[in-house]
This record gives structure tokens, sequence and C-alpha cells, in this order.
RNA sequence: CGCGGGGUAGAGCAGUGGCAGCUCGUCAGGCUCAUAACCUGGAGGUCGUCGGUUCGAAUCCGACCCCCGCAACCA
């Protein structure tokens, strides 16, 4: 435990939960557990973190949903928003800032940027056709229309893809579409869009990718240059709409700035909120304008190219605006001071899908398991030891609750939870609750110290399963160390021998438990009472209670537990199931 | 030939040229401090198919088959 005299700035960007309903454990195998795990290894390494994320709040499902429960959009919105927190709160999942996309400040700033990129000439006008219901007097978003597949001919082909043969469709090819809001007959009409220029940007971006890609996920960088190879095209970036960021632009009242431009800016506009929650409205160039500032971005399957392909791009588009005296003049950020350019994307460690019956879960369908019915049986650690163990981290995988039991029961609890509950009760019963005063064995303390070393590469590069694996083999070592030693015979026998055994387990006890706390923390906690362990600085307890860390202090290393030291009655941390 | 991922033991997965591995399950044994736990050993695989390169291929090349994801504000 030493103060972290030349702290990793690390930024982590989450993407925003959809504020339509509540998170499904699809969501949380997706990003909303890693990223919470690596946030607090950093916070505990004594890195500066600054983690935001916040409830995407726009748009039209949610206004349609709004109308089925007949409440406004506003009030779903926040009720949504509500019940995200609580979801976060009970799996203790914890943000610098988590906020919402219906703040004064995230319009402002989606504004500023877009109008630089307008500027800038990366956005330009256009205009095109679209679906309009005249009866309930909507632009209707591609989904919205059905029709006939001029394939396969099926009669319920949506406008963007036939779900019978696959396809993806133009909508305009639709034979007999219908509205699928009023079952209305659309009628094409011309409307103007701004759109996002990414063809200009693509060399640049092309080059950036090919430098900065090569410590990605196989599959994120296969698949992001996919996208680059089959050519890149414009996307109309506004929409037809009254729900949502105005566009800031004479004329053009009534029309929105389109999602994929609006959310992601929001991991810049969430930063910078926090910097003015936190009394410090410049402080977010810190972890912005600082090139040696790592930036992550955790996300999952489908919104893979936002994040390595759009949001990129916008973000060199809109560090032109640094070389420019007049545009630098005319749109300062809220506490901006310093003339830099915007760190780009270091990682993005998208996850893939977590499958359910061999499908993907879905709000729109129903198919899915969500995370409060999770959380409700099975709590916090499990939750969130489940789904770091078996994250989709490079192809898809299947969901099943036979996979959770056993994980519990063989895992957790048999192998970690046993070693903890054996060494503990033996010292208790056999040592007079007192840890024995007894000799390293220079094996154990290797073990530990290579532990703490190899779990923190793993998490680094973000691995998170396998560095959980490396957990479990610490706890597979002590079992064996334990075992081989027999103390419950050398109580009896060799007497010394018995207590340096269990001097060395209480300090395999400790060591599990430091390296467990990003992942269950609310059993490490628990432990650390068992323990006797007081006033350990922990920092992610402190960004807790103060919304705020102010010291950066390393607690990423074994700290050994005295000999002589009274521990408390043995409880069990986690229990077997079903 | 739209883009991408995958196919390895009953299940879930590692493994990018050199004896086919891990976890769980299963079988046998040991131990008894511990949550029926823990420890040791065994059985179980023509690595999707076919062809090629090589002294040597799960791995490299070619063809094919099968599963999955992706243009929607679906993580």
């Amino acid at each position: 435990m030493t103060t972290n005299l030349n702290p990793q700035k690390i930024f982590i960007g989450v993407s925003w939960p959809y504020a339509s309903g509540k998170i499904h454990i699809g969501h949380l195998a997706g990003q909303y557990i890693a990223c919470d795990v690596f946030a607090r290894y950093h916070r505990l390494k004594g890195n500066s973190v600054l983690m935001v994320s916040g409830s995407d709040s726009h748009g039209t499902p949610i206004l349609f949903k709004a109308e089925e429960e007949k409440i406004t959009p506003e009030e779903l919105v926040a009720k949504s928003h509500r019940d995200i927190l609580d979801t976060y709160k009970n799996l203790g999942l914890i943000y610098e800032n988590y906020t919402s996309t219906t703040t004064k400040n995230h319009e402002e700033v989606v504004q500023n940027v877009f109008l630089v990129l307008k500027e800038r000439g990366y956005i330009y006008e256009d205009s095109s056709k679209q679906y309009f219901d005249p009866k309930v007097e909507r632009f209707l978003p591609d989904r919205y229309v059905r029709g006939t597949c001029p394939k396969c001919g099926n009669e319920n082909a949506r406008g963007d893809e036939c779900p019978e043969c696959g396809t993806f469709l133009d909508v305009e090819d639709l034979i007999n579409p219908r509205s699928t809001l009023s079952d209305a007959i659309p009628v094409l009409k011309e409307t103007k869009h701004f759109y996002l220029d990414l063809k200009k940007l693509e060399p640049e971006l092309e080059e950036w990718i090919d430098g900065s890609s090569g410590n990605w996920r196989k599959w994120v960088r296969e698949y992001t240059k996919g996208w680059i190879k089959e050519g890149l095209k414009s996307r109309a970036v506004t929409r037809d709409m009254e729900f949502g960021v105005p566009v800031p632009v004479e004329g053009w009242e009534g029309k929105v700035v389109y999602v994929w431009i609006e959310a992601v800016v929001g991991y810049l506009s969430a930063a910078i909120e926090w910097a003015e929650n936190i009394g410090k409205p410049s402080k977010w160039e810190d972890f912005w304008k600082d090139p040696s500032c790592k930036h992550y971005y955790f996300i999952a399957g489908g919104n893979t190219q936002f994040h390595t392909i759009i949001w990129p791009a916008e973000l060199m588009g809109y560090s032109e605006k640094y070389d420019s005296d007049e545009l630098w003049e005319k749109y300062k950020l809220p506490g901006e001071t310093r003339r830099e350019k915007l760190d780009l994307p270091y990682d993005v460690p998208s996850n893939r899908m977590l499958l359910f019956n061999g499908k993907k879960m879905s709000k729109g369908e129903n198919h899915m398991i969500t995370a409060d019915e999770m959380y409700e049986k099975y709590g916090t650690d499990l939750t969130r030891f489940f789904f770091t163990r078996f994250a989709p981290e490079n192809h898809d995988r299947e969901f099943s609750w036979e996979d959770l039991v056993t994980t519990n029961n063989n895992e957790l609890v048999a192998n970690i939870g046993n070693f903890i509950n054996r060494t503990l009760t033996f010292t208790y019963t056999k040592f007079d609750k007192k840890v024995p005063d007894g000799n390293w064995d220079e094996s154990v303390k290797t073990e530990i110290d290579n532990a703490f070393e190899e779990v923190a590469q793993y998490i680094e590069q973000v691995k998170l399963t396998k560095s959980l694996e490396r957990i479990l083999e610490l706890g597979a070592f002590a079992n064996k160390y334990f075992n081989d030693r027999a103390p419950w015979v050398g109580v009896k026998e060799d007497e010394q021998g018995a207590k340096d055994t269990l001097f060395n387990s209480i300090q395999l006890v400790n060591a599990l438990r430091l390296l467990l706390r990003p992942f269950t923390p609310l059993a490490c906690k628990e432990l650390g009472g068992l323990l006797n362990v007081k006033g350990e600085f922990n920092a992610n307890d402190v960004l807790i209670e103060n919304g705020v860390i102010e010291k950066n202090i390393d607690t990423w290393a074994h700290q050994p537990i005295e000999a002589g030291r009274v521990i408390q009655e043995p409880e069990l941390l986690w229990e077997k199931i079903e």
C-alpha cells in the first residue's frame, strides 16, 4: 500500500443503455460487469480513473413505448433511469459519473460537436425520400414499415431486412408497404437531412486503425477492417422527430440529431459534466487531452463500429477545431482551456453475444432474463463472478442456469470458499482464534506475488475470464498446500509445522480476498471483517462514499496478516445452491 | 462470391508448425481440518469434411459443409 506517484490515467466509456426499460443479463455479460471489474482494479492500483456512461433517453422506440404505457416519454425515461440506477447499485456497479442524454449540458456539447463538424465540411445537407405515415403523421424508421419481400415473397418483411430469407432490403423495395404503427399505407415524402461524410475521413481513419488496432481483440479488429474494406458510406445524422437534441441550424425545426452522433458524444459530455460536478470545470481535459491517458470503450456486439469507426471519425473531424483561431474562439466546450486535440480510443474490448436457448436476448421480443431477476435469485457476488468467468469475450456464448449452479458450487464455493472456511475454522478452533506464530514458506510467498502480477496483467489486457481463472489457480494451489501439509496431523505431532501451515494459509486467504476485490466486493468486505482488517484504504469504497477519490494509493499487492491477530468466528461467504 | 466470428473428450473452452491440453462431469483410490469438501490417479478426442505444402499440420494453403452474429437507437 503505497502512494502511486505516477498514476496512469484511464478513461472508460461504457455504452449507454437505452432508457426504454430494464437491463438484462446480456447487457451484464456484454459490458456492465466487465467495465466495473476493470475500473475497480485500476482504482485499487492507484490509477486515475474516469468511468462515465448514462441512459440513452431519446428516439422513436421510447415514444412508442410511452404511448403504449400511456405515460409521457419523459416519465418513461425517468423511470427507466431510476430502474437502471437501482440495478447498478444492487450489483455494485459504480461510475465516476452516470448521467443521461436529457441534460442541458449534453445538448450543448452535442450541438457544439455537430456545428464544428459542419463547419469543417464533414456534415453536409442532402435530401432523400422516406416513408411517412399519414395517419399518425410521422416519418417511419425502416423497421416500422412492413411489406412483401421482393426476393422471397414473404408478406411480413421489414423495411430493413426480410426475416424469412435474410436479405437486407431497401425500404422502398418492399411490395405493398404498410405502417406498423397504424396499418396505414405510408407515402414516400421528400425530407432533407444532414449527412456525415465518412468517406472524407476514411484515409485518416484507416491509417489510425492500422496503427492502433494491434492490441484490440482479433474479432473487433477484423470486423472493423471489414467495414473499411466494404467502403464507408455517408450516413444521415438527423431525424424527423421532436424528441431529442434539436438540430442547431435555422430552418431545421422539428428535426433532431440522430443517435450515433448523439449518444457517442455522451462520452465527452458526461466527462464535462463530471468535472462540473466536482467543482473543477476544466478537469475533464486531463482525461481527454493527455495523450498518455488510455481510453477504453466497453461495449458489445453490434455497437462495435460506432466505437471503432464513427466515434473516432467524429473525434478526428472535431479536433480540427484546434487548428483554427476562429473555431477555437467560437466553439469552446464548457470549461475548456487547452487548445489540444481530443484523445482517440486506445482499446475497444467489445464482447460478443450471450445467447439464451440459442438466440440472443432481445427487449423487443421479450426473450430475456432481467438483471434484477438474476440479482434477486443469486445476489451481487455470484452474478458478477459468473458473468466475468463466462463473458463472451471472443465468441458468442450460451447462457444456462446449470452452468451458473455448477460454477457457484465448484468454483466459488468448493475451491475458494472452502479453502477460506477450512483455514479460518482451523485457526479459530485449534489455535484459540489467533493467527499462529509461523514462518513464511517461500513457495507460498512466490505463488502469491506471481498471482498479483499475473492477474494484473490479464486485467490490463482486458482478458477478464483469464484473470479469474488465474485466481482460481491460486485457490487450487492453496487447497493442495493445505492438504499436503496435513495440519490436522501436525497439530498433534508437530505443532510448529501446523502453525507454519496455518500462518501461510491465512496469508493465502488474505491474498484471495485482495485479488477478488474487483470481482466479488461484498464477500471481500465480509472476509475483511472476519480477519479483523481495520482501516484499509479501498479506493472503490471511497468513491461510493465521497463521489471522488482524492488520493492515488496503490493497494494491488499482498498485505500480510501478522501473527497473533485475533480473528472472528468464521461464517460462510458463499453457499451451495440447488 | 456482402462483412465478420466459430466448429478440439459427454458439456464448456485453451491451444498459430514439434508427444492434443484445461475446468466440470464420470470411474477408482487417498484423506478427514473444511460447505458431501479437499488431494491423487484413470477412462474418454481419426481437432467439421476433402485435398495440398512439410521430416512433421488442430495450427499454413485451397475447396467445401454446418452453426452464429451484423445495416433497426436490439448489448
